[in-house]
DNA sequence: TCGTCATATCGGGATATTACGATATGTTGC
DNA sequence: GCAACATATCGTAATATCCCGATATGACGA
């Protein structure tokens, strides 16, 4: 893929504040990028808390999906997940997403 | 796929309020969630205003990849492009990224 | 310990995305 | 019109994502 033109390491003629979008942020709009995830987190509306199963019934896709997907989202910073007995329960990160939301706000300041 | 529990014209128990993240946003966030295209991003801090072939130079990608990927980042909403002459110059769009990180930031409001 | 329920992980098929080179479209100047 | 330059589109291989069923892991109660 030849070369990235500079390496982090060695900045060349940046500004001083290379915000180049932290593997957080990243990982956040990767999570919130697909439909299926958007529907996913309207489930955790108003604070609910929900099971893997019970999002997998609400959102209308398999056990497994559910479960990968939560884990994207997960690593993303909107949600959260804690165990009460067997079920592992979800709901939103309202600090993740606020944090999230924010560096992307510098990111988009910096580009735009 | 199944069915998605609720149709959009019937809300069964929905607040009013159902967000449902705009498909502008969506086009947002699926432009902003591949890290060429963020990468490209940045060659327009400071208002900068480049043309295609610069872009692609920049960003160390070919010709074809530029005009397609600033393409995306065009229905994202996050820049604008006019003609001048034979080179179409592209730049950030300040307005639309305020407009689609208002909207994602109503998103987040409702379901975290 | 064993069975059950809930979740996580594995393997794979369908589909989407990425990036490229080649080619078509469009703009300018001769 | 024709050559030149810039951009857009086409075709396509490599890769990644999505979603599933099957299976493994983990937690609880008998």
């Amino acid at each position: 893929m030849a070369q990235h033109a500079e390496t982090p390491s060695a900045p060349s003629c940046a500004p001083a504040d290379a915000v180049e979008l932290s593997a957080a942020t990243h990982e956040f709009l990767k999570a919130l990028s697909s439909p299926t995830r958007q529907r996913i987190m309207l489930l955790f509306a108003r604070g609910a808390e929900l099971s893997v199963n019970e999002v997998a019934a609400q959102a209308g896709i398999g056990q497994s999906t559910a479960s990968q997907q939560l884990d994207i989202l997960r690593r993303g910073g909107i949600v959260t997940s804690r165990r009460e007995g067997k079920t592992v329960l979800y709901r939103a990160d309202r600090d993740g997403a606020a944090t999230a939301l924010s560096d992307l706000q510098d990111y988009l300041k910096t580009c735009c």
